[in-house]
DNA sequence: TATATTCCTATTAATCAGATAGGAATATGG
DNA sequence: CCATATTCCTATCTGATTAATAGGAATATA
């Protein structure tokens, strides 16, 4: 329970690896082979960071990806929310009175807190604290 | 990511609905019935609750289960523990030196403090708090 | 035109959570 | 001693989700 999905840890290993190359770009079989990541599994990861405007990319030969901004900048809440989406201990976090209590629901209170008090630890934090300390 | 197993979720439930009968005894059949848990899925909720010394049972004929404490002593984080045992957000947590980095590896304290923060949370709400406000 | 790349879509494989099944052990009351 | 109600134990099945693979279309370079 509260495990990270290799998904995401794939990624924040994939940002660091760009993060050290300072705004020149790699190849995502580049990144696969320094990371030890799946080739094409990686591909799917690097797709969703250039959704989110982390990462941007150029196409064809000579083509790669490489970092849309400061690692300073980059808040690891946003690696974590670009490749599994928001944070949800429960599913009724976005349904107030989905169960019999209604509005005022003390689970649903108590889980929404335990979600923020993670989107806050999340957020505080940088890439470059977090691939560099 | 981050999600709260249905086997927790239902713990709770049936914590709670211990909590209110204050020491007296219900069966596994009348909680299963009450929380809408399906009935043999919560006998093995119960069993495991009752290995980490929340709640007691007698069996046989009027047999049933009983909380072992005052609901303001359990912390959520026991319930927690007990269902799902420590939280890991990723397997080295436990196993320094892991990776290649060794030691102090960045990425890794990230995610021991991680798990700090939500243990943090939730040893300091109870039964009590969360079942009734 | 050959080549290296991102990008898109579909499929397969592996893992795990959730649920079910059957019955052994044990306590009670008649 | 027996019928019954319960916890308790172990094995299995199922479905959902994640992880990984496959194939090729689109695009850029030289
Ligand atoms: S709304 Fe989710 S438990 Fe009440
Ligand atoms: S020890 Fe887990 S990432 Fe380094």
């Amino acid at each position: 329970m509260f495990s990270v999905s290799a998904r995401t840890q794939y990624a924040i290993r994939a940002m660091s690896c760009l993060a050290k190359r300072e705004g020149r770009s790699a190849t995502s079989a580049e990144i696969a082979q320094s990371e030890s990541i799946p080739a094409k599994y990686l591909e799917g990861i690097l797709s969703r960071l250039k959704a989110s405007g982390l990462i941007e990319s150029e196409r064809g030969k000579n083509g790669g990806y490489r970092m849309a901004k400061d690692p300073a900048e980059i808040r690891m809440l946003e690696i974590v929310e670009a490749i599994d989406g928001r944070i949800k201990p429960v599913t009724c976090v976005d349904a107030p009175g989905a169960c019999s209590q209604g509005g005022d629901c003390h689970p649903r209170n108590f889980w929404i807190g335990l979600k923020t008090t993670i989107d806050a630890y999340l957020a505080e934090r940088t890439l470059k604290d977090v691939s560099e300390g």
